[in-house]
DNA sequence: ATACAATGTAGAGTAAACTCTATGTCAAGA
DNA sequence: TCTTGACATAGAGTTTACTCTACATTGTAT
């Protein structure tokens, strides 16, 4: 299947601006057809929920980019690809453990106003 | 124990630009000596390591500002405060777990990276 | 007395990631 | 044919959260 960039804005939950905002940055780079609107492929939408993944785990659009070039190279870039994706698992695996540990004192936190507004009867 | 700015700086791992920043923003709001320096107490430290935590966690300035407009107000909003705490704890725990969804995904990326480099021979 | 390092304020500048505006093209329906 | 509506480009504007600059004061060591 091919998109035009409005439904492909409309399956991806992705603005047309950010679209070619992103085409220009050279992260998804759709075909055109003749009269020069872009084709999005349905690889071109696997390639954007991938983006989007790398994205919601905090990874910069400059890096990002590096993956898309590599990725543009083909087979070749294998290894270098999985290298990247390895220290991003890894700083997504503190990113984790980072928030469990919030999440802890978040909860002290709460308990400690739960005590208070129980003492002072402000229920 | 009261703290000049640059003391407070190291303390707090934020650098003085971001420290004043914060003072503009209502975020910290430490006394002054005779000469118009800031004096930071405990009580700031206490706060601005939670202040950290609540940034860390994603809570965006205006929301920090807000609770702590609140803070500034006494007991009276310790029902309000741990309203906001109790529905930024609910954030954290989607946080958490969509960046565990994306890690089992990761995964799976690198696992086929694996195979794939394992099939083309590119070792 | 003087130098100098830390501090003060006000306001400008920066970086990232969009988001929007102005203007123009083009295919399809009334 | 005329009018929409979706799409095109180039470039300006926005938002968030700092970060830095310029310039004036002040406290301390020589």
């Amino acid at each position: 299947m091919e998109y035009s960039i409005g439904e492909f804005s409309r399956l991806t939950n992705l603005g047309i601006h950010t679209l070619r905002y992103y085409e220009h940055e050279n992260l998804i780079t759709p075909k055109r057809n003749s009269s020069n609107r872009r084709c999005y492929s349905d690889k071109d939408l696997a390639w954007t929920y991938f983006i989007k993944r790398l994205k919601d785990t905090g990874m910069p659009i400059k890096e990002i980019q590096r993956y898309a070039e590599l990725r543009a190279e083909g087979d070749l870039t294998l290894n270098e690809r999985m290298e990247m994706l390895t220290v991003h698992r890894e700083s997504l695996n503190e990113q984790i453990k980072a928030l469990q540990e919030h999440m802890a004192k978040l909860d002290d936190k709460i308990d400690f106003y739960r005590q208070e507004i129980e003492r002072t009867s402000l229920k």
